[in-house]
DNA sequence: ACTCAATACTTGCGTACTCAATGTTCACCT
DNA sequence: AGGTGAACATTGAGTACGCAAGTATTGAGT
């Protein structure tokens, strides 16, 4: 049970933080910064919508009104499908990779402040190990940066 | 930054499928069950609002509603305090308790099922001791089944 | 006794979702 | 060709909060 209660109470604290900084600093969510960096790894920087709803755990009507929002600020912009007129592409805009490159340099040291704060690089990398295992995905690299 | 990610994927797994369980068969979220089960360990079952609002990481504003919410369904009842007339209790009602209790069987198992899924008791004792340093807390052993 | 800052709680408002419903499109089968 | 079920995206409605503002009370200092 310890572990339930650390992982609520660890995330709950970690994120409330992280979150926090985002939206002071650069008007951001942490799923916010998650979709953009996401777009800006994926090919041609545009992903079908339900594939990203997926990658970063939203409901198809989540990613909508995410998007929806990131759109508004000229981050995101909606191509469609030529093959398939069901889909709707998420493309990353030229100021949307402004915003998370500037919105990076805070944020990517601010996970390494918060970690490196508790863990030595050993530890760091098993627990990275062990939490890989919750969700079954594989760990994931200097995922946080963009390209 | 490995970490990060399975800290975040992790924990939406995690409270995805167990706040659907609780949902589904008691009616109740994760916050829910987790400050019946703070209440229930409390002298006289009772505690003030505000520690309540801390315990589970909560501000005021969101500790009213969802006591609110737990009041309407008979699982709690608030007292006064005898000597301090700014502070209100939390008291957990016999009806709570009996709810808690019940909730528990499947709450905690699937809890169990979800953590013997990964990993082994060592490990498990590694993660939790990991988590806990990320918000100060101290490893809190047996936590989640009520009195 | 008075003042002020801190404490406790509630309420209004806004945000970020999920669930359910809906319409369009596609893949597959007969 | 026609029918059916699934995939995709959006929208309406509801939920669970946090932030800000407000009220009442208390403790500390003068």
């Amino acid at each position: 049970m310890s572990a339930w209660v650390g992982l609520l109470r660890g995330h709950a604290a970690l994120t409330r933080a992280l979150n926090a900084d985002l939206v002071a600093d650069h008007g951001l969510t942490l799923n916010d910064y998650e979709v953009l960096l996401r777009l800006s790894r994926a090919p041609e920087r545009k992903m079908r919508r339900v594939d990203l709803a997926e990658q970063v755990l939203l409901t198809a009507s989540g990613i909508t009104r995410l998007l929806d929002g990131l759109q508004a600020s000229g981050y995101v912009d909606k191509a469609a499908c030529s093959s398939d007129a069901r889909v709707t592409y998420a493309v990353l805009t030229e100021a949307g990779l402004e915003k998370l490159r500037s919105a990076a340099v805070v944020h990517v040291a601010g996970i390494h402040a918060k970690f490196a704060e508790h863990y030595s690089d050993v530890e760091l990398a098993t627990l990275a190990e062990l939490l890989s295992r919750l969700d079954g995905s594989e760990p994931d690299g200097e995922a946080c940066k963009p390209e």
